[in-house]
DNA sequence: GTGATATACATGCAAATGCATCTAAATGGA
DNA sequence: TCCATTTAGATGCATTTGCATGTATATCAC
């Protein structure tokens, strides 16, 4: 039996087409519903789970995938929503620690329950559990890092 | 034997980590051979794929999933660029069919090689043939037509 | 210590994006 | 035919992003 060479973009086409779709509509049903958008979620969503120790930006520059600029305006922008606050690093004084307000955490809470509101009949209505579980573990070991292409 | 619930965010989590990571090193490797990004990649392939007759932007709008005025601005670039021309659409005084030009498909061909040899680590090293075709079909059954949402 | 390098974060400027709106042509009714 | 509605596409304006660079502190070699 002949086994086709495994095409990376057989398996890159739809993973960016069915990224980009979800997306879109989770986006659209946060925009609708007058709350930021899903940049904003996972920055606070971090920030939460960090509790009191709070976060430095370059360990959410990690998290989040994001530029190191681009974790500096957000929080900025996050930070004038009342979202969040700075705090002067003890012991770096370089450095600063984001904390999650009340109110950031209130929104937050705000965005989950449209967030799963939106992504659950994206997802779950064309997946069984078996699949999506299948899905899950696979997409994870996508996830591995990739063998040193860094220069 | 139970059977968890099918959590949307099990899949969708990775998913978006996934298509984040690679896009960002499929991005940084055109970037760094000199070469325009992925957006442009994907409305050249569509023009090249399109031929002779060319593509409306408005079917465009629909394969690359962007905006109406993303498409609008994004095939002005490429015009720019000398990639695409635009020429009055016969039979319908508004529009517009978009073409390829040689040199676009020059570029095109250029992206392709660099693009299949960013994706090919980031994607093989990580899955076997299996795996990689389940995982394909997978990402197909999600991309089915959402049970209407859309207002 | 002192100087060189590396790390943490900010920012000016140009380009891209989102949103709302605009124009023009097509379609559909009466 | 005439008017109302829909569709194709462009664009002004505000926000966001990308890139390069700037500033300040930390770390390391000596």
């Amino acid at each position: 039996m002949t086994m086709s060479a495994p095409d990376p973009f057989a398996v890159w086409l739809p993973l960016a087409r069915a990224q980009k779709t979800i997306l879109t509509a989770v986006e659209a049903a946060l925009k609708q519903a007058g709350l930021p958008g899903l940049d904003w979620y996972d920055l606070l969503w971090e920030l939460e789970c960090a509790g009191d120790a709070g976060l430095r930006p370059y360990e959410l520059q990690e998290k989040l995938l994001l530029p190191q600029y681009g974790v500096s305006r957000l929080a900025d922008r996050l930070a004038r929503a009342g979202y969040l606050t700075r705090q002067d690093c003890s012991g770096d004084g370089r450095g600063q620690v984001l904390l999650l307000t009340p109110e950031g955490a209130r929104t937050r809470a705000q965005m989950w329950e449209v967030y799963a509101a939106a992504m659950e009949p994206a997802i779950s209505s064309n997946l069984s559990t078996g699949e999506a579980r299948r899905l899950a573990e696979l997409l994870g070991k996508l996830l591995r890092p990739a063998p040193a292409d860094k220069i």
